[in-house]
DNA sequence: GTAGGGTTAG
């Protein structure tokens, strides 16, 4: 009963409420278990709250007694990696190795996914037994010989992690021998296993075989056809989630694909399947569709499905904002400029720096009166010019002096709070 | 019963 409740608060990110109510199965004489301890720290770990995380996992072992098991470990060793705290991870896994617990596929899996995402494995591979130094991708299969060693063995999972590790550092024919290899070990690619496969054929420019490939979803029933739409519909509603969120992910990654191969005929074809099947464009669709149309240099269609938006139930964002405004600079359209720039102040978003870069050389060519200046201050940021940000590099290339130079802003200085400037 | 993989600006 107490598990249940503390499960759905955990699902909608509940923490506070679902930590009282441990609190309160406690005091009523119900003694919370390893379940309910996996749960909470779980949460906490998606939330990012890693020492709030460690604080119950202590509170679990020294005050109440409760050994963890190896869904409380992997727990901590994902919330430990997602956070990019890399000398940790690797003492977790010790701990849970020397607690007697031993890590299987999914514990590996965690590990192969941060491998195969960042390169700061260094402290990791002294716990998993990584002999080979031939770069990331072989340090990941050196977890496979581990893995086999403890007689476990990959999963689907482990090699769609492994082949999005491929596809990322555009290694596109060991991706193809992964995928390949996957059937051929007997097991099932599935949506993720596809899409990944996807997303890396476009990458590197090979639409005819990300085509193929879609044909081959297609072929599997992964995709919804015309006649099962209307009841895939009614089950997304009742379930929300499921193989048709899948969906309108894999559109947009064909749309993306086709507008960077050049083919936009194609992009919006797709995009009008997407209504005709009845599927909802999501942010992502959208801005993906608006970037493309931008790229050919079609900013009246752009507008048009910005728009569009506005009216729907899936309003712009600020990712939308820059990908217009970004679009009707290049193509020198600047009518439209100052709307869009007091709209983003309004709602409160801020400018990144590409966009903003190409703002202020909109004004150095006197594209536009200085009015724009204070709209431009508005919406930058101060991070932009803290000298951490990998923005400021950019920034450097025309330098504070170009700033002022510019636009005017002759006593600007570094603010010391959060504010835009 | 609770833990793992893919999805857009540049």
């Amino acid at each position: 009963m107490y598990n249940t409740m503390i499960k759905g608060l955990c699902k909608i990110s509940n923490n506070v409420i679902a930590i009282s109510l441990l609190k309160l199965m406690d005091e009523r004489g119900c003694k919370p278990d390893c379940f309910t301890y996996n749960t909470i720290i779980d949460s906490l770990c998606k939330d990012k709250l890693i020492d709030d995380a460690f604080k119950f996992f202590k509170e679990m072992v020294f005050q109440k007694g409760i050994s963890p098991d190896v869904i409380t470990y992997s727990s901590l060793i994902d919330g430990l990696c997602k956070l990019g705290r890399w000398d940790e991870a690797p003492k977790m896994l010790q701990e849970m190795l020397d607690d007697g617990i031993s890590p299987n596929v999914q514990t590996f899996n965690i590990l192969i996914d941060a491998c195969c995402k960042e390169g700061k494995v260094k402290e990791a591979e002294d716990f998993i037994n990584i002999m080979l130094k031939r770069g990331e991708m072989s340090k990941a299969i050196s977890i496979f010989d581990s893995m086999a060693f403890r007689g476990i063995f990959p999963n689907v999972v482990t090699y769609s992690s492994l082949l999005n590790g491929y596809c990322k550092s555009l290694n596109i024919e060991e991706a193809m021998n992964l995928f390949h290899e996957i059937t051929k070990k007997g097991l099932k690619p599935n949506v993720v296993t596809y899409n990944t496969m996807l997303q890396g054929l476009f990458r590197v420019g090979r639409c005819g075989d990300a085509r193929k490939h879609f044909d081959e979803m297609l072929a599997k029933g992964f995709l919804c056809n015309n006649h099962k739409i209307e009841e895939a519909l009614s089950l997304f509603h009742l379930t929300g989630d499921g193989k048709l969120n899948s969906d309108i992910a894999v559109y947009t990654i064909l749309i993306d694909g086709a507008s960077k191969c050049g083919k936009l005929d194609i992009a919006t074809a797709l995009f009008q399947d997407v209504t005709n099947k009845g599927l909802h464009p999501d942010l992502k669709t959208y801005n993906v569709m608006i970037s493309g149309l931008c790229r050919e240099g079609l900013v009246g269609d752009a507008k048009e499905l910005f728009l569009k938006m506005e009216e729907s139930d899936c309003p712009p964002n600020n990712v939308t904002y820059r990908v217009l405004l970004q679009g009707y600079l290049k193509n020198k359209r600047y009518d439209d400029v100052q709307i869009l720039l007091e709209r983003m102040d309004e709602l409160g978003y801020s400018l990144d720096a590409s966009t903003l870069s190409l703002l202020i050389d909109a004004v150095a060519a006197g594209s536009f009166d200085t009015t724009m200046s204070t709209l431009i201050a508005h919406t930058t940021p101060h991070w932009i010019f803290s000298e951490s940000s990998e923005v400021h590099n950019s920034l450097q290339d025309f330098g504070y002096r170009f700033v002022h130079k510019v636009l005017g802003w002759s006593n600007f200085s570094i603010p010391a709070d959060d504010t835009a400037i």
